[in-house]
DNA sequence: AATCGAATTGGAGGTCATCTCCACTTCCCA
DNA sequence: TGGGAAGTGGAGATGACCTCCAATTCGATT
């Protein structure tokens, strides 16, 4: 996957501190308040090798997002392995709460990204989708979750707990969602929830 | 509310002309692929008249949303006075995601918009907001619903929702959040959901 | 260690969307 | 119908983004 070329010992250190800076910018946040001239200024490099390194602000987001992403996949695929498969669902999703208290920048940063449609993320979106998938799959297969709702939905629930970042009592009400899916994962799939489709709004 | 000054009637004229282009573009989903002067002149108005009237794309954004919020919160209104309280929740939700479905330009324009920050839509959100309070807030005073995760968590399903707009099976997946929320919603408040914080994470 | 070709740098300047400004036009009241 | 206020529109200033290439740095070779 990464492979190709092995960087000059400059380059290498240019683009490091590239992501060094980057990682500070976007925990702080002010990745898309920042001129991206400036940036590289802030890193101590030229515009030209800003872009050299990273062609677009989305090529430097990704960047950053795809160590991020690497942890949480790992932390998941651990959970997994040493969870009772619900409760590998459950810790794993509370995590990202947590995670993403912690790194309200970042969340920020990624929901902008996703919703600007950049597509840079796709790599990084599928692979910690997948890693809910896997986490999903398995609590389906254990019987302790119902199996007509998909892995899907609860990416949606995440992504709006991360879009929605800003709200005043983010915290609690990040809890509730996940609540709300997980309660709702576990009910067994009894008949009727009314999943009817037309209600004539247009 | 809508107050203080009586336009001119040409400047009524290109005001409306602006908001029937800008509703027509919004809906073909190429808001931000349009150049802003360009969009002046497809409404045929000048750039100087356009930022006269919008001073920034998200206040046009927001004009125009302010009217289809509208609609949606009277429909929340309608179904409160004539279902009952779950059965009206379950319904305003149900159709949410119908309408993002109908109107999917709009809803990826609003995504854009509130992953921007710019907060323009502030106060239509919380008319929306509020009308899915109550909603909740009369399902919870029946019985139906549990007390313990409020009208925000819900809030930030349906952004979720909106903000993935643009997913394979959109869709199916949007009603799978929806079904996991009412269920989770419905669930009576049992003990342990395992509500705690630290996952050690960050 | 000194040389040389290749990789990398960095910032000056081109390009383009955004927004301002104001001379002109349109409207409406008396 | 005339006067003046409200509104118009597009030319051009502004500023961010990105390209390009002369100068520099690297590291393999002798």
């Amino acid at each position: 996957m990464n492979s190709a070329k092995p960087l000059r010992a400059d380059a290498q250190r240019n683009r490091e501190a590239l992501l060094a800076k980057a990682r500070e910018v976007f925990d702080a946040g002010g990745f898309f308040d920042l001129r991206f001239d400036d940036f590289a200024r802030l890193a101590g490099v030229g515009t030209g090798t800003l872009y050299r390194h990273f062609p677009t602000r989305e090529a430097l987001a990704e960047a950053v997002y795809h160590e991020e992403v690497a942890t949480l996949c790992d932390r998941a695929r651990q959970l997994q392995a040493t969870l009772p498969p619900e409760e590998a669902l459950a810790t794993f999703l509370r995590g990202m709460v947590g995670y993403m208290d912690a790194h309200q920048g970042l969340a920020r940063t990624l929901a902008t990204l996703m919703a600007t449609g950049s597509g840079a993320l796709a790599e990084g979106s599928r692979a910690l989708e997948q890693a809910v998938t896997d986490l999903v799959a398995a609590a389906v297969k254990d019987g302790a979750v119902r199996d007509d709702v998909g892995a899907g939905a609860v990416m949606m629930a995440l992504h709006g707990i991360g879009a929605a970042h800003d709200r005043p009592g983010w915290r609690a009400e990040a809890d509730g969602v996940i609540t709300l899916v997980l309660d709702g994962l576990r009910r067994s799939h009894s008949g009727d929830s009314g999943t009817s489709t037309s209600a004539g709004y247009g």
